[in-house]
DNA sequence: ACTCTGGCTCAAGACGAT
DNA sequence: TTGAGCCAGAGT
DNA sequence: ATCGTCC
């Protein structure tokens, strides 16, 4: 197993943290927040960020038996299927969607790449045991995680929806920086994502749960960044501070700082040079490296075609 | 008493008929 | 893949 | 609300 030092480089450390920001801004300026529902978006343009909906397409339709959805060749269709009919209920609800799909994602790093060959290996074995001796739920729950969308798949969503008259955009990087865009540049009301990410990258108005079929066990929630500056007395560049310190993609955060001291912190102290001034470096030890400085940058202006 | 971590588990879409 | 919820254990 | 089906 690898030891603290070198998984700290590991992309869900990096992850985590930033998932504590919803109850976070529940709690601290709960008027960004409302419940909503899909009727009241009639008439608005919304990026929706795609990333992850090919594979809960890709798992939750048709895998009764473990597999998908499939032609009379044999290939998939589980993807269009779902492209389909979620793209028809948007239209027929009045809501005018722009699609974003995630670029190239960002190069891996060798021993992430390992790790993750591995857990695709374990879970393969896990399957064909499953096949073996398991029940068919065993089957069904184990083929979700040896599922990935393929290229293919991607290029058939995006050719599915070019047909039926949707726009689509390819991101250079990251769908939800690239949303965000778009709404910062008036192409869009909102940025349709599970990912919290957006209000950092700027986007003024972010639905979640956009994407589920159950509205009673996942409500549609509308976050509204202005009215979080708003509540919280950040400014926008320090609340990307707090997200650093909760946790990005681009740095590591410092071990023990979590929601709550992250927010008094940047409350008391306004940027993250100035908590780690006044940080007890015995208590909590700042990362080595820890370039909070760098890691603004692609949050700030992330690489995204330009809407501006 | 409160906060944070890390390990664990779970569920994941949309339709129409009933 | 992803988040979310829960819990035990340790630190402040 | 639940459930079987979508290919």
């Amino acid at each position: 197993m690898p030891r603290k030092e070198i998984i700290y480089r590991d992309r869900d450390r990096y992850r985590m943290g930033v998932k504590k920001l919803r109850s976070l801004i529940e709690e601290q300026a709960p008027k960004a927040i409302k419940n909503t529902e899909f009727k009241a978006l009639e008439g608005r343009i919304i990026a929706v960020d795609t990333s992850n909906n090919l594979y809960q397409f890709l798992t939750a339709i048709g895998t009764e038996n473990g597999s998908s959805l499939m032609n009379s060749i044999g290939e998939t269709t589980s993807h269009l299927q779902g492209t389909f009919y979620r793209t028809i209920k948007f239209m027929s609800n009045g809501i005018k969607p722009v699609f974003v799909f995630d670029g190239a994602p960002p190069t891996l790093k060798s021993g992430e790449l390992a790790k993750r060959s591995a857990k695709k290996k374990e879970a393969k074995e896990n399957l064909d045991e499953a096949k073996e001796t398991g029940t068919t739920e065993d089957v069904a729950k184990f083929s979700k995680r040896t599922t990935s969308a393929t290229r293919k798949q991607n290029e058939e969503c995006i050719k599915l929806l070019t047909l039926m008259g949707i726009p689509v955009v390819r991101a250079p990087c990251e769908a939800e920086a690239q949303c965000a865009e778009l709404v910062k540049g008036g192409k869009a009301w909102a940025s349709g994502s599970e990912d919290m990410d957006s209000l950092a990258f700027g986007t003024k108005i972010l639905l979640r749960n956009l994407t589920a079929s159950d509205q009673k066990k996942n409500p549609l929630w509308e976050f509204d960044h202005e009215k979080l500056l708003y509540g919280t007395g950040f400014t926008h560049d320090q609340f990307i501070d707090l997200c650093i310190l909760l946790g990005c993609d681009y740095c590591e955060s410092i071990r023990g700082i979590g929601p709550v001291r992250a927010f008094e912190l940047m409350q008391k102290h306004k940027s993250i040079e100035e908590v780690v001034k006044h940080l007890d470096p015995t208590k909590y030890p700042v990362p080595v490296p820890f370039p909070f400085d760098e890691a603004r940058e692609p949050i700030q202006e992330p690489t995204c075609h330009p809407c501006r």
